[in-house]
This record gives structure tokens, sequence and C-alpha cells, in this order.
RNA sequence: GCGGAUGUGGCGGAAUCGGUAGACGCGCCGGCUUUAGGUGCCGGUGGCCGCAAGGCCGUGGGGGUUCGAGUCCCUCCAUCCGCACCA
């Protein structure tokens, strides 16, 4: 053994170890040991790992190490999400095929995540674009298409003109593609969905049964977006067409004073061929998302030259069209209240109409509450307890009901991209859609000459593929082309890890009750929409089929904040970026993990700084150095417990809590840090069993963060392996010290510390503080009014 | 605009239940070791006044509750994140 710490020499060891001896793997038979599933989410394999995986894992790994050695039996996969656009777009252009990109991507993190020891059970790693993997997301799909949740319907889509695909709501941000940022247009295509709206009420309301953070639980709320009020006819003389609206406010309906319908409409151009709304409508339909929704657009409009009956009062009420309202929410028309709506009310000032109060209250327009006015039967009545009978007066007129309106739309699921998983449908000229059967999956995915899109899946260009024959009449049928979002495949892969060499089903019931659902589940909070949503989806709606026992996948959620450099998001153009494997080239990996864990709250967002990486590789150094030269033996200390092993006590109670109870990585290290140096201070003076304890509780503790330098240490010392340890507990009576440094304040403000003996009585403490000599000196002849003893801390003296 | 979070030394951060503000690390200063640099080890390090003893100030600003507030309440400011014409 050489005399420095060398973490190139013990990490690859130990590694091998776990490998050889395939340490993490766990089996699906029950040992009588609480069944404990620690997830990270499923990495894009592309390029290379960057430092937002290795913080990931190195929190993950702690949560592991420490469930298993507090006697869980942890099953800890991993695989790969591999099917999606980046690899794609590589093959565009190098005209490599994706699968060849991909699985070299994979080999490559595969080779680093082993590099940083993290404590995977490889038994179970898979990517989803294997067709032992996706030919059961393919049954799943099935499984939803059978049950209605999957269906194909034409609707006005997001269409990314850039990556010439359709996309779902969630990926349009700001009227933008997630991926690519190009501006998104609007497209009528028949495509696929599953229902995920169906569901939104239990997407809801089981947010209750979940321990996660509450601002991903807000953001999931207000993405579904549940509004209650009702919907109110419209009577259209003109057209002799009833027209309903959804309203929140029905109990405004006495101050509305016109009616708008969305460009979209399709009776818009039945109501009025006047070039005018021609012109409007046509314009509106080619403006962007994003310039619709310019934030301060001017409230633009037409009237459309025919009125509706306000079904309330019997008022002909004028019809306009104008952007402001959306086809896609509600019915694509509205009631304006200009009184007590700010959108209304701007576009009633832009274009005279009249402005009407019915609800008393602030300045117009007035969105809150108070006593109705002008309002018929219901004038007086405060408009909260009023709206429930509109409601009811409405249905009993036969002009309205109670509704529920959400932002939350059904999930689109095609894609007309090559690199996904095919969707297992044909479609027949005489049966027209068609499952393709179970025992035909799967419908591997073609090679095909060129990936680029166009308008179409490249699938389609694959003509022997997709020319096939209908399972149900045997005649020629296509294939269909369209590939699913790569979202599908992440929204049941926690539960192929379960089984996941199963190739009779995705799944065995049995394993998937015994580890469902995920205990601990941990990611980037980018994905608090997107994939946490349909996940949850895909499991209620599995649970509906009798597939999965569990409601919620997540039992609990943590969220990693991003590492930054100088403040920035690390990224390749602001050439800040930190790689993984640099780091874990020049300071081994359990110091590349420590000081990500070190930096702050994993929860926090960290600033990675050159020199505080040192920092750290110093205390390793100096905990290696500590252990140098000690001989295995017992490692229980001798006599009288020392400051020294009260100490380490204190640091076993600190971690313990700390990581188990809050995530906090950060002060469980500077807790074993500050043992160490205590064990430097005194290494002189302290009796070697001491020391040797100190060295192997240290090393113990710092295990789940370190584990390479914690098993070395250990096996020194021990000659055991510290993985098989169980967690050390600290000694109740060490944790208590004989004296307290009692507090004396002067209207609560520090004045002295004097010794105290632990446990003094009240009365005791306050005359120890009372001798104070500094406290003489500070009430200077002063009366003490009030004395406040908080036992075993402080004695308060109020004066003046 | 709505919703959420955050604000503490030169820097990252700690203070977990209203009770010693600044743990731990970085940086900086000093000492020891060393031919020297580096490494290592020891000590110091919130600001101001003071030779010292000691004193005063101090957790984004202002106000409040309390014997006592970084922590609770009100208000304002700043930064970050999410949503954004959702009727």
């Amino acid at each position: 053994m050489s005399d420095r710490y060398e973490p190139k020499q013990i990490e690859p060891r130990w590694q091998q170890l776990w490998a050889r001896e395939r340490t993490w793997e766990v089996s699906n038979e029950d040992d009588g040991r609480e069944a404990s599933y620690v997830l990270e989410m499923l990495p894009y394999p592309s390029g290379e790992p960057h430092i937002g995986h290795l913080k990931v894992y190195s929190v993950g790994d702690a949560i592991a190490h420490f469930r298993r050695r507090n006697g869980h039996k942890v099953l800890h996969p991993l695989g790969y999400d591999a099917f999606g656009l980046p690899a794609e777009n590589h093959a565009i252009r190098t005209g490599q095929h994706p699968r060849e990109s991909t699985e070299s991507s994979i080999a490559e993190f595969q080779r680093q995540f082993r590099s940083w020891g993290i404590s995977i059970d490889w038994s179970r790693e898979f990517g989803t674009h294997e067709p032992s993997y996706y030919r059961w997301t393919q049954w799943l799909f099935l499984r939803l298409f059978e049950a209605g949740l999957a269906y194909r319907k034409e609707a006005a889509v997001n269409w990314c003109p850039k990556d010439a695909t359709v996309l779902a709501n969630e990926q349009v941000i700001d009227g933008r593609c997630e991926r690519c940022g190009t501006v998104v247009e609007k497209r009528d295509l028949e495509q696929w969905f599953f229902s995920i709206l169906q569901y939104a009420d239990r997407l809801l309301e089981d947010l209750e049964t979940i321990d996660w953070p509450a601002h991903v639980k807000t953001m999931q709320r207000n993405w579904i977006g549940r509004s209650e009020g009702a919907r109110v006819s419209f009577n259209c003389v003109a057209l002799d067409t009833d027209y309903e609206v959804f309203t929140t406010r029905p109990d405004t309906l006495w101050g509305a004073t016109f009616f708008v319908m969305a460009p979209e409409h399709p009776d818009v151009t039945r109501l009025s061929d006047s070039p005018e709304v021609d012109e409007y409508v046509r314009r509106a339909l080619t403006e962007s998302a994003e310039e619709r929704g310019a934030e301060d657009k001017e409230k633009t409009g037409v009237a459309l030259g025919a009125t509706v009956t306000n079904p309330v009062n019997g008022e002909a009420i004028p019809m306009y069209v104008a952007d402001y309202v959306l086809m896609e929410y509600g019915t694509g028309a509205i009631m304006a209240v200009p009184a007590h709506d700010e959108r209304d009310h701007e576009f009633a000032v832009k274009h005279g109409l009249e402005i009407r109060r019915v609800v008393d209250g602030g300045e117009l327009p007035y969105a809150g509450d108070g006593p109705l006015v002008d309002s018929g039967p219901f004038t007086g009545r405060p408009n909260r307890e009023a709206l429930a009978e509109i409601i009811e007066w409405l249905g009993a007129e036969g002009r309205g009901e109670p509704a529920v309106n959400y932002r939350l739309r059904d999930w689109l699921l095609s894609r007309q991209r090559y690199w996904g998983c095919p969707i297992p449908v044909v479609h027949c000229p005489t049966d027209g859609i068609v499952a393709v059967p179970d025992d035909q999956l799967p419908v591997e995915l073609p090679d095909v000459e060129d990936y680029a899109p166009k308008g179409r899946s490249p699938l389609a260009a694959a003509e022997e593929w997709v020319n096939t024959t209908c399972p149900t009449c045997g005649g020629p049928a296509r294939r269909e082309t369209d590939t699913m979002d790569t979202f599908v495949d992440s929204s049941w892969y926690f539960l192929r890890y379960t089984d996941a060499r199963n190739d009779q089903a995705p799944w065995d019931r049995a394993a998937a009750d015994m580890w469902m659902p995920v205990d601990q589940y941990i990611g980037g909070v980018e994905h608090a929409i997107l994939h946490l949503m349909y996940a949850r989806f895909f499991v209620k709606a599995l649970a509906d089929l009798d597939l999965v026992g569990v409601q919620e996948p997540f039992a609990r959620l943590f969220t990693q904040g991003m590492v930054t450099r100088d403040g920035a998001k690390m990224s390749k153009s602001k050439g800040n970026v930190v790689s993984p494997r640099d780091l874990v080239d020049s300071h081994g990996a359990d110091t590349a993990r420590c000081y990500i864990l070190y930096v702050g709250h994993p929860a926090e967002g960290g600033d990675w700084s050159d020199e505080g990486i040192e920092g750290i590789h110093r205390f390793l150094s100096r905990l290696w150095r500590a252990a140098d030269g000690m001989e295995q033996g017992p490692i229980e200390p001798a006599g009288d417990p020392s400051a020294l092993v009260r100490k380490a006590h204190w640091a076993i109670d600190k971690v313990t809590r700390d990581l188990g109870e809050r995530f906090a990585t950060h002060t469980s290290i500077a807790a074993v840090i500050e043992v160490v140096n205590d064990l430097y201070r005194d290494r002189d003076a302290v009796d070697p069993s001491h020391a040797r304890f100190a060295v192997a509780t240290a090393a113990s503790l710092i295990f789940p963060f370190a584990p390479h330098l914690g098993s070395e240490i250990y096996e020194q010392l021990t000659g055991e392996r510290v993985w098989e340890q169980p967690w050390p507990e600290a000694d109740p009576a060490l944790l208590a010290s004989e004296t307290f440094e009692l507090i004396v304040q002067v209207n609560g403000k520090l004045i002295d510390r004097v010794d105290a003996p632990a446990g003094v009585e009240s009365d005791e403490q306050e005359r120890l503080a009372r001798a104070s000599e500094r406290l003489e000196a500070r009430l200077d002849g002063r009366e003490i009014m009030k004395t406040v003893v908080v036992p075993g801390r402080l004695v308060n003296f109020v004066v003046k």
C-alpha cells in the first residue's frame, strides 16, 4: 500500500469485486426483508453522461445504500430511454443508423456508470429500443386500445415544421417546439391519442396520496386546470341553433352584453359571409400560437351581424368573432361579461359595447365577489350563494347544467418519425383499424434508407414492411407508419424492472406487487409535468385493467437541483461544462460524488467550484491517511469513552437523521469531516482503540457517499465488508454530555456562558446564571423584573 | 398578470421545534516542516471602535408579535422557476 490516497488503485478493485460477485443483484423471492424500490429517472443516452447524471446517481445511490444497511431489500435498477429525436437527427446528418449511435452512447454510459461505482442491479438493465422491451410497449398499447383508451381522431394539432412531426400539448413551450425551438403550427391531422382527460379527476385527487414536493403537485394541478361552472345555451335565431358556452361565473349572466366565437369555430363562416369576417378569420388562422398569445396583444375582433338570446333575460346580444377566444378550450364560444372579466372589458371598451355591472364591489372590471345587482330574481343575493341556484334554475328551464372543464388535453402520442416504437395496428380497407395480434408482436422497426421526415413517417417508404395482410380478413392491408411518443416508453419502464427478463408477459404480477410502487423516485424537476403525469396516467389505466395493484407509480419523489458553474447553467456554448469523465480521471469517483453532495442540499442547485472539490479530496485523503498503518482487529473502543468516541457517536446520530429523514447529504458529510478533524487534532493524546473506532465509524458513515474508500478502509480495519454491516447505531448515553454551556442573557442578549451540569434543576440553573460576574457588571444595579429559564439551555434576565 | 420558491461573511452553505447566528468547506492571513516551490500539519478569519479588557452593529429593506426572531405575522424590494387570453 502506498502512503498516498490513490483512488485509481482503490476504485477499480471494488468495482470489479461488485461486478464479479453481483453484489447489488436482488431476487424477486421474498426473504422476509422489507422490499424497497429506489429509482433514478431513466437517462436518455446521448453522447456521454453529464454532471446532472452524476448528481442524480450520487443521491440515489446514497439512499439505496442507506436503506440496504437499514435492513431493506433494495431494488436499484438502471436502463436507457433509447428512442428519440437526437439519435434520429444524427442519423439524418450522417446516415449512421440511430441504433448504432444509440448503442455506442449506451456503451459509454455503461462504462462511466460502472466507473462511478453505483450499486445497480445490472441483471435488470435494458434499453427501450430493444425489441424485447418495445414488444411489451406495443402489447400495453393494445390493451389500452381495447379498453378504448387509445383512439384515433382528426384534430387541430401542434406541428413542428423543423422536426416535421406533431407534438403533444406538453411539448409546446411558449408556442415553440420543446426540442428545437421552432414556432409550431396548427394542422388538422388524424392522430392517435390516449384518453388521459378521462383520468383528470383521479390524477388530481390522488396527488393527496403521494409524498411529492409541493411545487411539483402545484404544477400538476395547474396543468390539469380543473374549473367548475356551467354550460349555458344561447339560442341564435338567425340559424335556429343553440350555442353552448362554458362559464365559471353563471352568476354574472345578467351582465352578458355580447357573445364571442373563436375564429376556428366552424359556424363563423355560416353566420357571416362578409369579406371583413372572412379576412379576419383567415389572418387569425395563419398566425402562430406564439403571435396570437403575445402578452400585450390588442383585443381584435369583428361583428358577425347576428345575435343570440341571453337565456336569463331574453335579451338579444350581438355576436363577434375574436381571436382571444380559443377553439380548444370549452366550446370555442363564450358569453362576454365586460363588467366582470378583464378580457371582455378590454374588448368592450375597444368596440364601444355596453358594460353592465351585476356584482357590487370595486372598480370595473371587477372579478371579486359581492351582492348581485340588476340580476332579476337574484338581485341582492351574495353572488357565490346565488351561483348554484342559478345553475339549478337554468337546468329547470333546459338552458344549462353544471359542468367541469379542464385545461388538460388528451395525450397525442403518434409521431411521424422513424426512431420510435411502431404503433402495432394495420389499416384494412375492409375492417378499418385492426390490432396486430399479440402473438405477432413485436412489430419490428424496419431498416430504411432515408430517415428524413417529409411530412409523413419515414417508415412509409419501407414498402415491403408497410404492405401486409389484415389479421381479421386476410386481405391486403397497410401497417400504421407512425411511431409512438418516447414518453410512452418511459411511462412503464419502472414496471419492467421488476421482472425485466420475462418473455411471456411485460411483468409477473407477483413481482410487480412485491416492488411497486417505487418508494423513492429521484430526478430533475423538468419532468414535473410531462413524464410524471404520463406515468401516473399509465399506472391508473393499468390498474383499471387489473394489470397492476397500485394507483400511483412513485410514492415519494425527490427533485434534485441543477448544478451550475459561475452561477450559470453548464452548457457547451458557454464553455463551462465539467465532464464527469475528467473528474473521475483526476480525482476519482468518490471525490466527485462527495463533492457534488457536499456543495449544498441536493434539492437545491449547487455552484461548481474547482477549488471546492480539492477540499473534499483533501478530506478523503486525510481519512485515508488516518487509517494508514492501522492493523486489522477489533474496533470497540477500550475503557471510558473519550471526547473522540462521543464525537463519533454524535456523527452516527447526525448522519442517520440527516440522510434518512431529509436527504441532507451536505451536512452528513460535514459531520464525518468533523470526526476526522477531531481525530487529527487529538491524535497524539488519544487512545489507539478510540482512534480505530473513529476511523472505522467515519469509513462506515462515508460509505453511502464514497463507497470505494469506505469499503477499503473498513476492510483494512476489520476484514469485513462494510455494505454487509448494519448501519451503525448511536449510543444515546454517549450523545448526552455531562455538562453543557449555559447561556446567560439580559433582555435576550448574550452576556456570558458558564459550565453547568447536564440535567440541572431549574432553580439551580438560575442560581448558576446569577453567579456570573459578567452578569453583575452588566446589570449595574438594575432590578430584575422577570427571569426566563429554558432548562438545559439558557437563563434570560429581563430588566428595567 | 396568476402561482411557487429563494434572499445569511469575500464565496458555497449551516443553524432540523421561537432559545449561543455563521457548523463544514473554499478563499485569505500567520506559524511549523522544507534548500525552495508544492504537499502536509497547527492556529486565526462577519463588520466597526479599542493597545487591551471590552463595547457596538449584524441574517434583502421597513414595521409588528415575544422575555427572546435568520426562524412567526404584515408590508415592500430583488432574483429564480412554473403557467399565462383557459372564459
